[in-house]
DNA sequence: TTCCAATTCAGAATGATTCTAATTTTCCGT
DNA sequence: ACGGAAAATTAGAATCATTCTGAATTGGAA
């Protein structure tokens, strides 16, 4: 392969990123998850990559997404028991799940809130993760 | 049966509570979900309610479960993918699960605190329910 | 090339939860 | 109290997202 190796591939996803190997699976589900924010599923993203990787089996696509997010490269994302859907959106954010769609809508905080500080913690605690889910409706007019 | 019938039975507990008749097996399963702040998945409410009601099934602790969760008695609790908790605390509050005994704590919010005000919102959204919910460790000393 | 480890794969297994259909209990009008 | 309808309970089967297994393939280093 030529010096492109080096620094990344035809479809501009590097061979690596935080120390995760990037195979061909890895790299068109995170192309998929980067492309559509639509917060699919395991088996969505089964369905949909199958145009590029017609031959991928769903425990592949679970041990990618499984890889993905135990590198940082994405989030996984639970509402109730649902089946967990995936998130390339790395910022510190929420998600609002509207109930009349089924849609995922990303919820940013507004600027300068940290949200530790409005919780009433035990003193010494480690905070690894903060989750924040919304539940409603979107109004129609 | 006696008037008694018409305020509350000797367990203390009323005969219905926001229109749910508190049959024996709810009573028993609220009382033992208020009784102990744990909050306990369904199997874990299953082997303890065992002790007063040995001939309960397990069907019947989600179906009683599920009835006080949707008359707003308890609050059913996920974290990531992991088996369903209940709580009996219905104050707003978030869930820290501390990941080195696997215990789970309530936390409150500072006074004066909507969540509501500090989030990005698309405009007209209805918020029917927050959840927040942390990851991490209470540091040992 | 050759070897070893990582990855992928198909299908089986798991496990929390829900469903089903049959009983039992409770409610209510008589 | 009595009878019937509705609600609740029950045991076991079914569901379904996810994980596991073991074999086949791939990739990278020597």
């Amino acid at each position: 392969m030529t010096s492109q190796a080096l620094q990344s591939q035809a479809n501009g996803i590097p061979e690596e990123i935080n120390g995760l190997r990037m195979t061909r699976q890895r790299q068109e589900i995170y192309k998929l998850l980067v492309g559509e924010r639509s917060h699919p599923t395991a088996n969505e993203v089964f369905m949909r990559i199958k145009e590029s990787l017609p031959n991928i089996s769903l425990a592949t696509v679970y041990n990618c997404l499984e890889a993905l997010v135990q590198h940082h490269i994405i989030r996984q994302v639970n509402f109730d028991r649902e089946p967990s859907r995936y998130c390339p959106n790395l910022d510190e954010h929420g998600h609002f799940h509207d109930e009349a769609t089924g849609t995922i809508h990303d919820i940013k905080f507004k600027p300068g809130i940290n949200l530790t500080d409005l919780l009433d913690l035990p003193p010494h605690t480690v905070i690894k993760d903060i989750e924040i889910t919304l539940r409603g409706q979107l109004a129609t007019s």
